[in-house]
RNA sequence: GCCGAUGUAGCUCAGUCGGUAGAGCAACUGAUUCGUAAUCAGUAGGUCAGCGGUUCAAAUCCGCUCAUCGGCUCCA
C-alpha cells in the first residue's frame, strides 16, 4: 500500500480516512514531521491529533506564525524573532518601536481570521545557511540572520516555513493549513529580553493560546477567571487575613489576626510532625557578622540578594537562609558518629532583597519563614534521610490535600564545591528517588550555589505547579566549617549536610492553599471554625453561653450578635467562608442546643448540644491532634 | 532591575472639553426583633499615591518619585 516518495498526507488518507482529519502533524520512525512530508516505504507512520499534546505544540506554533504574519502586515517597522509554543499557549516575540495596546490585539485578532480564512498551506522550504542568511537580511531581519549564525556548524541547510506570503525560520512541523485553526484568542502584551538576557535589548511579547475547539478555549479562559477570583491578594483582603502597605515597604507582610492564626496552625502543625520524626527545634540570631558569611560563600555568591547592617563599626549580614546558625550548633560540642544524624529544625524567618518586579503578594516576599532544617550525617545515611525527607514531603503534600511532581536540579554556572563532590551529591539524591520509586525529571544547571537539588512542585486545585519542597545535599559548608564527628575508627570523619523545606516558605505555602482552597479552608485549617448567629436579641445570653463553652473546648469561633436578619448573618458568614453558622433561636435555646449549617451548602446536620458539636469539629480536625 | 499598564472614600468603581468630588457595598446612629445568602431611614467618611511644574484655575495637562498589576530576568 505504502509507495516509496508519498507524503504521509497520501498515505494517511489512505490508511485512515477521515481519522486523519484532525491531525496536525505526524511522527515519522519516532520524528515529528509535517504532514506533507515524503517517506520511504515502511517507515512507521504515527499520526499527531490536534487534541494530544505534541498536536496541541503545532497548532499554537502554527498560530504564533499566523500571529506573526498578521502583526506585520499591520505595522510597519516590526522585526520578527522567536515564536514558540509554550504550555498554555504561545507567543512571539517582536521588536518595534511603537508598543502594542489592547485594542491592537483584536486588530490583529481580525487580521489573524481572515489569514485562517484565506486557509493559506503551510509550505516548508529548505535552503543553505548561506540562502537562508542573505534570504532574511534582504527581508531586514537582523534577529533571524543571528539565529542562523549561532545554529551548530554542521548544520548545512536550515528549513523555512511560509503561509500566504509570510516566511519565517523554523525548525517546524507545521498544519497543513491555517484553515485548520478554529479557536484562538489573543491575551496579553508583555517585555521580554532578546534570548533571555536581561542584557540585551527589550522586545515586545504577545501572548496568546489556541485549542482544538471553541468549548476548549471557554474553558481555558474560565479557568483564567476563576484563578482571578482565588488570587490571594484578594482573597487576603476580603477574608481581612493580611495586608501588604505602601509605608511598611515592598515585599513585607502584616499578618492580621485571622491570618496569623492560620500561619500559628500551620507552625503547630509542622513542629509537632519534626518532633515526631526525630528532629531538634532549635532557634538562631536574625543578624550574624559579615565574616560568617564571607566563611560560607554567602558573601561571594548571594551578597547582592542579602541585607547588611552596622553595629559598633562591625558589619552584619542579615541572614538570608538559616544554616549558618545550625553550623554553629554542630560545632558547639565534638560529635561522634552515634550522634548522627542529627536533624535540627527551626521556623527560620529570613530576609532577602528581592528585586521590586518579582514581589507578588504571599508567594515572594522579601521576608519570610522557611521551615527550614539541616541535617548532618555520616554519607552512609544519606540514602535513607534523603527518603525519610521524600516521605514527609509526600505526607505533608496529602494532608494539605496537593499532588506534585518531583524534579532533579544539577549543578548551575556559578556554584562552589568540586566535581567529585557534585557527581556523589547529584546520584545520591538520585538514587534515593529511585529506591523510593519516585518519577523525577531532570532540570539541568537549576541546583543551589552549593549543590544539587531535588524540588517539589506542588499542584493547586486548578492544575498551577508551585515549588514548595525542596531538599538540598551540600558537600560544601561542612567543609567550609570543618565539620566532623569521630568515626568508629576513632578518627574524624566529614560528615554531610542535607537543606531541607517541606512547605517552603510559610507565606508561600498559604498564598497557594489561600488559592487552592478559594479561601474555604478545611475546619482544622479555618482561622475561625464557627459563628454563632442569633436570630433576635433575645437570644444573646444563650449565644454568649454556647460561645464561651466553644471556646473553652478549643473550637475557634465568633459571635456574630448584630441586629441583623438571620439572612443577613449567613450571608456574612457565606462570604468569609466560616465552616460551620450555629443558628441560635427559640428552638436551640428552648432545648439547649445548636443547629449547625454547613458553608458547602450540604445538609444542615440538625440540631445537637454543643457538646455533640464540639466532637463534629474535634473529628475534623484529626490531623491537628 | 527591565518593558508596559495602573493608582479617586475601608472595598469595587464613575468622574465628559482643565472650572474645585460622586455611586454601590462596608462603617456609624436610629427604627425594626425578624429562622438559613442582602429590612428601612439617616449620618459620617477624600492632601484624588507623593513631590514639583504649566495655568486665573489641575483628580484631569507635563516631569520626577513611590507603590501596585501583567510579563521578562531571578527565586522559597
Amino acid at each position: 500500500m505504502l509507495r516509496y516518495g508519498a507524503t504521509v498526507m497520501e498515505i494517511v488518507s489512505s490508511k485512515y480516512g477521515d481519522a486523519a482529519a484532525s491531525a496536525v502533524a505526524a511522527r515519522v520512525n519516532g520524528e515529528m514531521v509535517d504532514l506533507s512530508h515524503p517517506v520511504d516505504e515502511g517507515a512507521s507512520v504515527e499520526l499527531v491529533d490536534i487534541s494530544s499534546i505534541d498536536g496541541l505544540g503545532v497548532l499554537r506554533h502554527s498560530i504564533s506564525h499566523i500571529m506573526a504574519q498578521a502583526v506585520q502586515d499591520i505595522f510597519d517597522g516590526v522585526k520578527v524573532t522567536i515564536g514558540p509554543s509554550i504550555e498554555d499557549g504561545f507567543y512571539y516575540d517582536f521588536e518595534y518601536s511603537g508598543t502594542f495596546t489592547p485594542e491592537d490585539l483584536e486588530k490583529i485578532e481580525k487580521r489573524m481570521r481572515e489569514i485562517v480564512s484565506a486557509n493559506h498551506p503551510f509550505v516548508r522550504k529548505e535552503m543553505s545557511r548561506q540562502d537562508a542568511v542573505s534570504f532574511f537580511e534582504e527581508k531586514g531581519e537582523p534577529y533571524k540572520v543571528e539565529l542562523i549564525n549561532d545554529l551548530p556548524e554542521d548544520l548545512t541547510h536550515v528549513s523555512l516555513y511560509s503561509q500566504g506570503g509570510f516566511f519565517d525560520l523554523c525548525r517546524g512541523p507545521h498544519i497543513p493549513a491555517t484553515g485548520m485553526v478554529k479557536a484562538f484568542k489573543l491575551l496579553s502584551v508583555a517585555g521580554a529580553y532578546w534570548r533571555g538576557d536581561e542584557k540585551n535589548k527589550m522586545l515586545q511579547r504577545i501572548y496568546g493560546t489556541g485549542f482544538a475547539t471553541q468549548e476548549e478555549l471557554d474553558e481555558y479562559l474560565r479557568i483564567i477567571e476563576e484563578a482571578k477570583k482565588r488570587d490571594h491578594r484578594k482573597l487576603g483582603k476580603e477574608l481581612d487575613l493580611f495586608q501588604m502597605n505602601d509605608e511598611a515597604g515592598p515585599g513585607l507582610i502584616i499578618f492580621h489576626p485571622k491570618g496569623a492564626l492560620l500561619r500559628t496552625i500551620i507552625e503547630d502543625w509542622e513542629k509537632k510532625e519534626h518532633l515526631k520524626r526525630g528532629y531538634d527545634i532549635v532557634m538562631g540570631p536574625q543578624i550574624l557578622k559579615v565574616d560568617l558569611w564571607k566563611k560560607s560563600g554567602h558573601f561571594d555568591h548571594y551578597r547582592d540578594n542579602m541585607y547588611f547592617t552596622e553595629v559598633d563599626e562591625q558589619m552584619y549580614g542579615i541572614k538570608p537562609m538559616n544554616c549558618l546558625s545550625h553550623m554553629l550548633i554542630y560545632k558547639s560540642k565534638i560529635r561522634s558518629y552515634r550522634d548522627l544524624p542529627l536533624r535540627y529544625f527551626e521556623l527560620g524567618t529570613v530576609h532577602r532583597h528581592e528585586k521590586t518586579g518579582v514581589l507578588h503578594g504571599l508567594m515572594r516576599a522579601r521576608q519570610f519563614t522557611q521551615d527550614d532544617a539541616h541535617i548532618l550525617c555520616t554519607p552512609d545515611q544519606l540514602n535513607s534521610e534523603i527518603r525519610a525527607i521524600a516521605d514527609m514531603v509526600d505526607y505533608a503534600m496529602g494532608v494539605f490535600g496537593f499532588s506534585y511532581e518531583v524534579e532533579l536540579s544539577t549543578r548551575p554556572e556559578s556554584s562552589i564545591g568540586s566535581d567529585a563532590d557534585w557527581e556523589l551529591a547529584t546520584s545520591a539524591l538520585k538514587l534515593a528517588l529511585e529506591d523510593n520509586s519516585i518519577a523525577y525529571d531532570i532540570n539541568e544547571g537549576d541546583g543551589a550555589f552549593y549543590g544539587p537539588k531535588i524540588d517539589f512542585k506542588l499542584k493547586d486545585a486548578l492544575g498551577r505547579k508551585w515549588q514548595c519542597a525542596t531538599i538540598q545535599c551540600d558537600f560544601t559548608l561542612p567543609e567550609r566549617f570543618d565539620l566532623s564527628y569521630i568515626g568508629a575508627d576513632g578518627e574524624k570523619h566529614r560528615p554531610v549536610m542535607l537543606h531541607r523545606v517541606i512547605l517552603g516558605a510559610i507565606e508561600r505555602f498559604m498564598g497557594v492553599l489561600i488559592e487552592h482552597y478559594a479561601g474555604a479552608f478545611p475546619v482544622w485549617l479555618s482561622p475561625v471554625q464557627a459563628t454563632i448567629l442569633t436570630v433576635t436579641d433575645k437570644h444573646i445570653p444563650y449565644g454568649e453561653e454556647v460561645f464561651r463553652r466553644l471556646l473553652t473546648a478549643g473550637v475557634r469561633c465568633e459571635r456574630n450578635f448584630r441586629n441583623e436578619k438571620l439572612g443577613y448573618k449567613i450571608r456574612e458568614g457565606q462570604m468569609q467562608k466560616v465552616p460551620y453558622m450555629l443558628v441560635i433561636g427559640d428552638r436551640e435555646m428552648e432545648s439547649e442546643t445548636v443547629s449547625p449549617r454547613q458553608r458547602d451548602g450540604g445538609q444542615n446536620l440538625g440540631s445537637m448540644g454543643v457538646d455533640d458539636f464540639v466532637a463534629v469539629v474535634r473529628e475534623k480536625c484529626d490531623i491537628y491532634q
